[in-house]
DNA sequence: ATAAATTCTACTTATTTGGTAGAATAAAAG
DNA sequence: CTTTTATTCTACCAAATAAGTAGAATTTAT
């Protein structure tokens, strides 16, 4: 399961996405559902990897910083969970050795951890935050899915 | 990540496998590597999930109840840690709405959230304490994978 | 100068994780 | 029938994490 942390990161992210202008924190609050000074800490995470800018002071706010296709959930997971794989030493982006693991070659379970970690790589990286805009577009009947 | 006990449960179950007879709770901690009276708390879930069985008193012991070959990542993960689905609202066996959605139908991003747990599914429930077993034995030139 | 926004520092409260201690119970063996 | 060896049950415990909140400091437009 998610972190709320991550859930709201992920529909504060759509919705930049979908305004795809400068908007306020409390707007996001507001129309996401997100306790305002909670989405300021996930937003100010998001903005030191750089997923997102913001403008400061009066008429300030956040934008969306990378094309929305390119931002996945895979992205969204790391920095909000830490590593994708289920074991430490079977990361690829958050390796270390199992603290309890003798040997890493004998490991009985370490090769069935490196494909399951394969496979969930490959299904958090075919969802963006474009393809969940896009998604909920057409579920809504919204014109630009014609 | 999985929690220690979830590892844990894993690599006493892949040991029981490969004994095929009624094992000392000390001899899964020793040659597993668990502490112990961990490893009890565990054996005694897992005895409740009809997973394993056990014999009291001297020359007691555990011993596994099911075809190894039928117990996979998913039927583990399910019982240390809960449900495979990202979010509630899009969990099979243990579904309940998200506490902070307002309307389903509409979320934005609960059907990404569903194809990512079908996903995840396939990649746990491909992986059992069997093939696990097998893999290792394969690994280390057991003569058996001749 | 004032208002409106982000940013920074510091808490708080509840739950989960990864255990440990010790007594109670069950069964085998002498 | 007592001792030994095991599982089982009840109750803790410390550290980390989750999900926020409070409030002051800073930045910028008007």
């Amino acid at each position: 399961m998610l972190t709320q942390k991550a859930k709201y990161a992920i529909k504060a992210l759509v919705y930049l996405a979908q305004k795809k202008s400068l908007v306020r924190t409390q707007d996001i609050a507001d129309k996401a559902r997100i306790p305002k000074k909670f989405l300021e800490s996930i937003l100010l995470e998001l903005k030191s990897h750089k997923l997102v800018a913001s403008v400061q002071g009066a008429s300030g706010g956040y934008t969306l910083l990378k094309d929305p296709a390119s931002i996945t959930l895979a992205d969204i997971y790391r920095i909000f969970e830490g590593p994708i794989a289920l074991v430490p030493c079977a990361s690829l982006n958050f390796y270390s050795p199992c603290a309890d693991c003798e040997n890493e070659r004998t490991c009985v379970i370490r090769k069935a951890m490196i494909e399951v970690r394969d496979q969930t790589l490959d299904a958090l990286e075919s969802h963006s935050i474009a393809g969940m805009l896009e998604g909920s577009r057409k579920a809504k009947g919204n014109p630009k899915s014609k």
